[in-house]
DNA sequence: TATAGATGTAAGTGAGTACTTGCATTTTAG
DNA sequence: CTAAAATGCAAGTACTCACTTACATCTATA
């Protein structure tokens, strides 16, 4: 039982609607209300509407330690690395879904999210190439342009993160793991 | 100069708002000033907001005579076809980028422009399948599954449009060149 | 138990929004 | 040229929304 402080569970509530209706249809009414909590609670703690967001925004940040520990649990050999490459960058992604999603939804309404959300896939995009400069190097795969070989992985990563639910029936985690399978598996075969 | 009818500026000038600020922000009043009209004017055409939208709608729609021109335009060569194809959805994709993102920002509030976006990647996607299964039939390419040469694809596809204003500073129509020369070029070289 | 801080309740304010109505003016077409 | 259709203009209505104020109630802690 992880008690929930009030702030906490109006940010909750916020993300949930906004994630839902967009920031203009996701009244103080009715953040109040799934918060379980009084409207006017909702001004006591964050002055405003934009002030509900603006804490959302800042509790949900990356977690840059997430993406350093990648780092020591590479083993440079493709067949590891890949897939564990995909399910770091999935499990980060959506964990952030929502929030995600809030920042395509809404882009332009809040700037720092905007770059918050931006900065993902090119801190992700620079983790990855470097690897494959590594890889290279090492003569380990083909010698292809490292940064291309990067693009190409986020792209395919990105496609699939959004896609995912529209172009096949099928849900659940099972997804990811066919992902791996099947595309990753082939990207990797492609290279060695 | 094409003269254009004041129904065609209203929906033009909506859906522009509306990506811009999404529908609850695109006001009746601010559609009307961008489109050089009265606001009762709007009323007197639609009925009402919803109704402009659901026009915009119906004139959007995509045309499936382009999907069908395609395939006389193949040439059974990857080198030709590919960017072919890459060049054929992203000139669809864009002609519709605003409206296509309306519909993600939108998501659930208009389900027919749901449905109508969801069909892109659907049909795109079997039909890049069907050409693999050729290709791979006639021996011109690895034997791979096609279905997953296919998603592959149009995961790399989808993942450039989106990320392509984000993860590179370089704008214009050059992008689109370098990704075919690049990355496409990558996914044609490991699958022969 | 006494006190401070957090929350609830009730009521209201001012601004904005979709949409209407009645009438004047312009544009189009026979 | 004239009638009809399309558009503009001004004002207004009913409603919702973000946000405020004043006061009552609860809760924790010393």
């Amino acid at each position: 039982m992880t008690e929930q402080s009030t702030k906490e569970r109006i940010i909750l509530a916020a993300i949930d609607l906004v994630h839902e209706r967009g920031y203009q249809g996701a009244t103080t009414k009715a953040i109040a209300e799934r918060a379980g909590v009084n409207e006017v609670t909702l001004f006591r703690h964050f002055g405003n509407k934009k002030g509900i967001m603006k804490a959302a925004i800042d509790t949900f940040s990356i977690p840059d330690h997430l993406l350093q520990t990648i780092d020591a649990q590479l083993r440079w050999d493709l067949e590891h690395d890949l897939p564990f490459l995909v399910r770091q960058y999935h499990e980060i992604v959506e964990q952030k879904e929502q929030v995600i999603l809030i920042s395509l939804k809404e882009a332009g309404t809040f700037p720092e999210l905007d770059e918050l959300i931006a900065h993902i896939p090119t801190m992700y995009k620079e983790k990855i190439k470097t690897y494959f400069e590594q890889m290279v190097a090492d003569g380990k795969i083909r010698k292809e342009d490292p940064e291309t070989l990067a693009t190409s992985f986020i792209y395919m990563n990105f496609g699939y993160f959004f896609l995912k639910n529209r172009i096949d029936a099928s849900k659940g985690p099972i997804q990811l793991d066919s992902f791996i399978e099947n595309d990753i598996a082939l990207f990797i075969r492609s290279i060695q």
